[in-house]
DNA sequence: AGCATGCCTGACCGATCGGTCAGATGCCGA
DNA sequence: TCGGCATCTGACCGATCGGTCAGGCATGCT
């Protein structure tokens, strides 16, 4: 059953993303995205030049959400308002973000550093800023984007620290969410 | 060049530690795997029953350490002293946790919710007592078992607890961690 | 009606995978 | 010295993978 390109396009992208997120990239065959979307192989590769080229336009789209996130802030009317909307974003974003890029941190291990991901540890200044007050206190920052990319700085990821300097700000961190309420 | 199985055993754990957390589990090959050991591909299969059991092998480890890390708790000859070693080991213990096991995630999920893994949820309990101290209070743990998975809450690991729930807890997670010291 | 174009198919290709098997090699005790 | 066992190898197997290709079938324009 034939159908338009655009149409076609986003099933293939939704089918891929379903299933790369249940089987991993490598565990998921251009067979099992084009049985899904209801069409052949070929057809898949009619849409797309390769299998990479799905991933490629998969994992552009956390990349977007995090700038619309940005764009949110920068446009709140004041800095209770953008705060709100950076804890509240933030976390929401960093959920979001796990689960739907999950499948690629074992099978492209350094896939972070790399553009477009690498962006991720520049863009959020504002949004670290908003979120963390106008501290400069490197933990909160640190903490900021942990749990962004949830404790993402075990794997390296994003976070340009040498591991001496991760882990007692980790530590700092831990014990802090610990701390008894007053 | 033929050697003694338990040191050949114990080569090729190694090299497909390396390799699984380098490439995945799937982007590793018997073939690259007997290259490092420096054999054939039938010698692994000699020593190992399938790929299979070599990854199994290499998962049990961290459930090892922490075990290792629950005794030493429990060994400690003082609250104080229990409290020092489940702060450093814990965090230790998440560090290297989320560096050998990422090459998981994203391959075999839901693997964290099943045996041996899914014992992490009811093992750490002195670990989490002598780390939030006798807090039962519920963010106290779950922030504990946070910090220890990696927000891996995010991708439903371990903590079994609904969404609804868990967004509120990482919120109040991260204002805490984020407010300036006094 | 004729033709071009967009969308799609089934058949096929070479490469690589995990796993099997018969036999070679080396060591060690009888 | 000989036989048996542990260790290992190269050749091979069927399955599956990503990707290619020639052609089919609509639709819409001329």
């Amino acid at each position: 059953m034939t159908r338009a390109a655009p149409e076609r396009h986003a099933d293939i992208l939704a089918a891929a993303g379903r299933r790369f997120a249940q089987s991993g990239y490598r565990g998921t065959s251009l067979q099992d995205i084009a049985a899904d979307v209801g069409c052949s192989k070929a057809a898949v590769l009619y849409h797309f030049a390769d299998k990479k080229a799905i991933l490629a336009e998969l994992v552009a789209r956390p990349i977007d959400q995090l700038r619309e996130l940005d764009e949110r802030i920068a446009g709140a009317s004041n800095p209770a308002e953008a705060q709100r909307i950076a804890a509240e974003g933030f976390v929401d974003l960093a959920v979001r973000f796990r689960r739907e890029t999950a499948f690629l941190r074992g099978e492209f291990p350094g896939l972070f550093q790399q553009p477009p991901f690498s962006h991720l540890q520049h863009i959020p200044d504002r949004l670290v800023h908003a979120f963390a007050g106008h501290s400069d206190r490197p933990a909160a920052r640190v903490a900021a984007l942990v749990i962004l990319a949830g404790i993402a700085e075990t794997c390296g990821e994003f976070i340009d620290l040498p591991e001496a300097e991760l882990r007692p700000a980790l530590l700092v961190l831990v014990r802090r969410a610990l701390e008894p309420v007053n």
